[in-house]
DNA sequence: GCCCATTTGTACGTATGTATG
DNA sequence: GCATACATACGTACAAATGGG
């Protein structure tokens, strides 16, 4: 899971775990990957983490953000 | 009313404000309290911070809520 | 059955303040 | 000073349930 105590930072370590679940095909193509609020209980993170997390995928293009939908792995 | 300055959560100053006013009977058994919007009007916060309240207030089982029709003051 | 207003639920975007290393 | 992280707060948008006409 997360290791708290790591060098690594908590939101790099968020996006390489949903990274993972895209690339294995746990998280399918368009479809939505787990909200904020659930990802924030899940992982004991705070709101704002989870957003870098996401913005991170984002970025890379691995997902894409409807508002007030929710946030599904792209096409690619 | 609510201190906006002061350092008590907005969310919690206006779950300890409908606290009061269920305690006093100004808010009744099985009588809805004051919807989402109102309360976002009346006290000028945001919908997600009355929310919040309310969600206080169910967890303290002072109140119930059904979707589409209302927050009620719970018999106890 | 259908539309519409009201109300709650969920979700994302952004901003601010505080604390830590 | 800066990056990371948490908590709070506002704003907006979409969804679901209820009830009236």
């Amino acid at each position: 899971m997360i290791d708290p105590e790591g060098p690594v930072p908590l939101y790099q370590q968020l996006a390489a775990i949903l990274r993972e679940r895209i690339r294995d095909g746990e998280l399918r193509v368009d479809r939505p990957i787990p909200s904020i609020l659930s990802l924030q209980q899940e992982f004991g993170l705070a709101r704002g983490t989870v957003m870098h997390a996401v913005e991170v995928l984002r970025q890379d293009g691995l997902v894409y953000t409807v508002r007030g939908k929710g946030t599904f792995v792209a096409r690619r």
